[in-house]
RNA sequence: GCUGCUGUAGCUCAGUGGUAGAGCACGUCAUUGGUAAUGACGGGGUCGGAGUUUCGAUUACUCUCAGCAGCACCA
């Protein structure tokens, strides 16, 4: 038979012959670090026979589906581990994720860290067992019932799931086996030792918090040793990046027991926080924004009336005043501008209005979602909605998606970091099926024409209609949303906003929902870990601080601050009785971007050394020259 | 909210059924120095909070609060 290769060559292979002879065919080197083969598109096992015709690729151990063959493997391995020292745990499922695996297993007693290395150690022994896998197709009513039989629910639940056209299959690694689509490497032994079990967790069956928690094992894997070692050195950096421990170190921030999900912000945070607020102000303002600031506590009727109540009452903190009147803290301020919008009428020429807040909003999250700054319970939104007619709808999504994008770049994160998805209707949800094609299909076109490259993920918007997500990346690879446009025909129907169209009738505008940061806090979090600390000139807190060698030029090292100053840089002096060394190590450990050093030669001839964070060496300018340069290179993005 | 783990000085952490220790940080003194730690001395803790057992609890137990990881949630 015919086999064609990946380069376009076809070889001759007897019949029945399967990838790995094809790869022997080809090399005996190449026989010995394939794992797998790419038959037809698909993974599959190197064991299975081909057939005529067949265009196969052999897959390598350095090859990246090599990695997630290993890990799933992994799996597998850990799940027989597991079973043979705690009798009784019954299987779910156990996949292959970035950087490794997970299985979750049914048990009432949860694993401790202890059992964690003996299940470690158990791997260890199956994999140098080197057991070979095998694959095996089973009826499927048959498979159902010998699952049960053997008190593996889960497993039987989940063959049952599986579409009718679906063959089973079975893999075997010696005596255990366990249900699974394949594909696996020849043998447990070629998994080999770069793995490490991480954490045990509670993770419900099938993601839904009604169904039973099951305890989840992860764990990662890599080709070998040296691949996990350098995967456990990066997460001891991302930990030196994490925002908690920078917010610290570099007195932005604290959080406290007495206000959990709240922030505490110190000066140099609270400048930063300034800087980026005025920064997007002055962004919104170029853009046609008008700013308002409406009320933190609302009379609960109005979210009853907006429909927020229904949907997320239980979560907003609420202010009893006496029997028959509630407040509620705003938890968002889409109510409230459509309240500004309702005062007076409105004409289809004062369309659109794009009002703008930073709104302060409160929501009583779920304890087990905060972290540090990034999810919180006090926050600010760089809030707008845009009000108008139904056919600026195009425009003002693509002119609103420009200047995100524009944002993102300015703020350090260009395109390549910045994830989008767009969000489609969920289950609960306001508004007919009309409205929602209307809605979800105007999104696609921007997007389209805005030339974005987006996800669609079903089942995510918001309630009153569907939405933009923009997504970053923290330090340690968590995703969180931060931007966010969501195209909106149900509020100004709950709340009865119009205008006076052309026709001298009363229309609904359209509401377009949209932050770019998201909440100010979170974006905040994102950009410590970002840059590590070390903030662009503009954004940095503390941008430079004047370091007098001896305390005998004090009056010029004050010169030299005073001048930074009135040049509108933020600066410090630091004439302490401690040694040159001793001050740049502290101003360099707390990421200030300049240094001004002044010594005796400075002083005579108005000069200084300008250091930079990080920086090697320092360059001798004159005073006047080093603050004319320094005025220039901290402009802001708009600035420049 | 759920599962597991954790809570001792500002930070990182050690330790014990008989009222606690290190390094760094902080303070004082000496030192006035050229680009990532000068030296000496010193101060500092109701051992997260409440309760139970005990002659005695920071240590054991219960409850509670908070944090961490994951899950769920995220208008």
């Amino acid at each position: 038979m015919n086999i064609t290769l990946p380069d376009g060559n076809v070889r001759q292979l007897p019949q029945g012959a399967t990838a790995l002879d094809l790869a022997n065919n080809i090399s005996k080197s190449l026989a010995k670090v394939s794992i797998a083969a790419r038959i037809d598109g698909e993974l599959r096992d190197l064991t299975l026979p081909l057939h005529d015709g067949a265009k196969v690729a052999i897959i390598t151990r350095d090859m990246p589906e090599a990695l997630e063959i290993i890990r799933h493997d992994a799996a597998h391995i850990m799940a027989e581990a597991v079973q043979a020292l705690y009798p009784g745990t019954q299987v779910t499922i156990g996949p292959a994720i970035e950087n490794g695996f997970y299985y979750d297993f049914a048990r009432d007693t949860p694993f401790t860290p202890e059992d964690l290395e003996k299940i470690e150690a158990k791997m260890r022994q199956i994999i140098a067992a080197d057991k070979p896998f095998t694959r095996e197709v089973w009826d499927r009513n048959k498979a159902i019932q010998h699952f049960e039989s053997i008190g593996e629910k889960y497993k039987a639940m989940i063959i049952q799931d599986l579409p009718q056209t679906e063959t089973i299959t079975i893999y075997r690694q010696g005596d255990w086996y366990d249900l699974c689509r394949g594909p696996h490497l020849p043998s447990t032994g070629k998994v080999g030792n770069g793995f490490k079990l991480m954490r045990v967790a509670g993770a419900y069956w099938r993601g839904d918090a009604k169904n039973a928690q099951l305890q989840r094992i992860y764990g990662t894997a890599w080709r070998n040793e040296t691949e996990l070692k350098t995967h456990l050195t990066q997460l001891e950096e991302a930990e030196k990046r994490d925002h908690r421990r920078l917010g610290r170190e570099m007195e932005l921030f604290h959080l406290q027991d007495d206000a959990a999900g709240s922030i505490f912000w110190h000066p140099h945070g609270w400048t930063l926080y300034r800087t980026l607020e005025n920064y997007i102000r002055a962004r919104i303002q170029h853009d046609g924004y008008v700013e308002v600031k409406t009320p933190q506590l609302v009379n609960s009727s109005m979210f009853m009336k907006s429909g927020h109540w229904d949907m997320y009452g239980d979560k907003m903190f609420r202010v009893i005043l006496d029997e028959e009147t509630m407040f509620g803290i705003k938890p968002m301020n889409c109510p409230c501008h459509v309240q500004v919008y309702n005062q007076g009428m409105k004409s289809y020429r004062d369309l659109p209005i794009r009002m703008a807040e930073f709104g302060s909003c409160h929501r009583n999250e779920p304890s087990g979602s905060l972290h540090g700054i990034m999810r919180v319970r006090g926050f600010v939104q760089d809030d707008a909605h845009i009000f108008c007619r139904e056919d600026q709808v195009m425009a003002e999504s693509l002119k609103y998606c420009a200047m995100q994008m524009k944002v993102y770049e300015d703020l350090g994160f260009p395109t390549e970091n910045v994830n989008i998805k767009l969000a489609l209707r969920p289950d609960v949800r306001g508004g007919t099926d009309e409205v929602w094609d209307k809605a979800e299909d105007g999104l696609r076109k921007a997007l389209t024409a805005a030339g974005m490259k987006f996800e669609e993920i079903p089942n995510e918007g918001a309630f009153y209609g569907p939405k933009i997500e923009f997504h970053l990346t923290d330090a340690i690879g968590r995703v969180w949303q931060c931007g966010t446009l969501q195209l909106d025909f149900v509020l100004p129907e709950r709340l009865d906003a119009n205008y006076i169209g052309e026709d001298g009738n009363k229309h609904r505008p359209v509401m377009l929902h949209r932050a770019m940061l998201g909440s100010m806090e979170r974006f905040i979090g994102i950009m410590i870990e970002h840059f590590s600390g070390k903030f662009p000139l503009w954004l940095a807190p503390l941008q430079v601080v004047v370091a007098g060698i001896t305390n005998d030029m004090d009056e010029y090292t004050h010169e030299v601050l005073a001048a930074c100053k009135a040049a509108g840089l933020r600066a410090d002096i630091d004439i302490r009785n401690e040694k040159i060394n001793y001050k740049i190590r502290e101003h360099s450990l707390k990421k200030v971007p300049l240094m001004l050093v002044v010594g005796k030669k400075e002083a005579e001839n108005k000069t200084v050394a300008l250091r930079r964070l990080g920086g090697e060496s320092q360059e001798v300018i004159s005073l006047a020259d080093a603050i004319a340069k320094l005025k220039q290179e901290a402009k802001t993005p708009l600035e420049k």
